[in-house]
DNA sequence: CATGAATGAGCCTTCATTCAT
DNA sequence: AATGAATGAAGGCTCATTCAT
């Protein structure tokens, strides 16, 4: 086989492109090293210039999805035109693009064979967004806008909150959805019943104005 | 080996009592089924009799946790001598029991090594959670107690808060701190701080009267 | 579980008869006794009463089958109103009833899965057969229609010839056409020319006169 | 243990080679992979390095028989200074000589335990030496030295009364002798007898003059 | 930087067989 | 005659990791 050299960096990418995508279809424990390198077009041995172990390149990825994360909200929670709300919008917006483009992957962290992957990543996310998200919260409650006494819990509540209620598996959905009231069943109804329960949570939570963020929602839209 | 003959239930069941053990103190793949027969003493093909799988016996044990959780909400959800806040009160006292006792093992489901078993747990105990929750939740607001449009959401919302605030691992406590008033700083301090803001939140997210459950704990300590 | 007693012998059959099914359908290695008992509906351990081993019940199978064929071909060997070959004729027909007819199965022993089963048929039937067919060659030859010197031979090369001729697997039988004369080219023309390649073998084997076979079944035809 | 690398195909070689040896003379089900690394000098893991499963090598012994078989069979056929029964007859002593002499093993392809590994082959050499030997006996034909209809079917024939004939387990052979000549009996007797029948047979078969390989053969050994 | 053959510990799992009842 | 829980040896196979080249 010829030997091709190429920029660390880039083959370092690679690896963990292809691992990336090999983690989320498969899993990470059903997933080998060998289908890793055989995806990349590398030698076995080679995956272990890059990497220390299998683990690492978890860690790799889960660091990669960190770096957006923090970029972009760090990003946004410095910007001087936009008020509390605007900006907690315009980071929530960024993610959900985020977490299902990578790749043109149909992400499921959700699904047992990702609880590896999953758990990594959501403890580096929280982490990551904890201080910028707390500061848009103050931000937030000197503009008048918000009112609580625990920006950082809140921001905490909010994430898991979000990710609990989004991603709810379907059969919690069905219950929940029996509680509703008749005129919002059905798949579609129930996503925006979803959207709306979680907008009212969160104004709750930070103490906003009811329809404060739908309010600014449809703003954006124009 | 003497060949000792028991009641196909109690073998079952010490079979997922020390699979249990092993899974939270070792984590689920670094134990093995010969770890586990060890424990229970009897011989490795005794296992697969009573299981198809390793996976198998992780989902007996997530059974059995939800099966309490189950039973015990249950309960509580029909005492008729019971307003909304005590029930909810009690359902959480009773439930970090139930985890942190659990055959006195010091139960870490947040660490890597149990994400499986973790987030097993976690979905089943949602769906199972969400019904008598919500119908506490409806009858304190029939009660006057609470007010929002969303209970089942806000279960969801309450039981993600709870467990991402209590469960904060270390570093992201760190940093909360960082941007917590100075007199609240420390482990236990921090702890405090956490409970109180869960409490405001939860009461938050309810629409019930701020420090209405802590004027209950107060009294349930009496 | 109700203990259903049964007269032994049918017991027996009955497990010799799951046994077979199973054994020809998914092979001897893929057979569990586990899947014998289960599919007779008796528990583990009464298959230790009629067997003392897993080996053991295909012996008793192969013994059925052999039985079947010592039985059939003794008796018209034993024929008097029947020339030798008729009485070939007979025994061969009755054979293929035999094989094909056993419990509604499509009997493939040629598959690699019963190499097990079909080895030790094979050897049982040879060894069952060999008396009686060579005494009805040394008929044969008395009656003038054949003409050999070893007819012990001839009986072990005619049962193997046709044995191979007809269980001719696919590939094999693909490329004899390919030799064949065109206008005998097509799966069912490949099995004229095999049975009629077959009998012609036959006559030669046995130095009787071109025809002879053909000749007898069409009279029996009628 | 020290690590010796070695050329792929010559390790490949040499695992084909001791599994063989142990196939043939344990039997495959009773031969583990252990053994067969074990007696190569390799990891247990290098086997599956090169084969996928246990099932796998026999596959590929089989090959290596039968490769050998073509090859010799295909040289002896396409020879111009022979005639059709020299080349019969060239085949099938290197052919006997081929099997025996197979690593110094006494091989016993019928022995019980080598089921598996006999089907395999049988059916490839079946598959292997139609065609060339069918050519042959074309030739013979058109030498005027044998008169068949069907050579195709004649090579089925020949070979599967070949292995029949001289293969008989010792219990058929027994029968046979019963009927035989006196003279003809004993161990030794049994085998020359068994050799002129086969002959014979084939002769028969082949539509040839009484004798023809027999003085062939006479000539042969000068 | 890269290769890819080699390692080897160890795992899950199967299943024929036993035996107390 | 029958049950079925229990046994335990053994085996095929995986795969992260190493290392000589």
């Amino acid at each position: 086989m010829p030997r091709i050299s190429k920029d660390p960096d880039t083959r370092r990418r690679e690896l963990i492109g292809e691992a990336e995508k090999l983690f989320l279809e498969k899993g990470y424990d059903e997933t080998t090293i060998s289908d890793i390198v055989k995806a990349t077009g590398v030698a076995q041995g080679t995956f272990y210039y890059y990497f220390k172990t299998k683990d690492d390149i978890l860690d790799a990825i889960a660091e990669t999805y960190v770096e957006d994360v923090r970029t972009k909200s760090e990003e946004v929670a410095e910007r001087k035109d936009l008020n509390a709300v605007e900006k907690m919008l315009t980071i929530s917006s960024s993610f959900s693009g985020l977490v299902k483009d990578k790749k043109g992957i149909v992400v499921n962290l959700h699904e047992d064979k990702n609880a590896h992957l999953h758990v990594k990543i959501e403890r580096k996310t929280m982490s990551v967004l904890l201080e910028p998200y707390a500061a848009i919260i103050r931000q937030g409650i000197q503009e008048g806008l918000f009112q609580t006494d625990y920006p950082e819990e809140a921001v905490v509540s909010i994430i898991a909150s979000t990710s609990a209620i989004l991603d709810t598996p379907e059969e919690v959905a069905e219950i929940a959805e029996t509680g509703a009231a008749p005129e919002a069943r059905g798949r579609t109804k129930q996503m925006k019943r979803s959207m709306a329960a979680l907008f009212d949570i969160i104004e709750t939570i930070l103490g906003a104005k009811k329809g404060t963020f739908r309010a600014q929602i449809e703003k954006l839209k124009k």
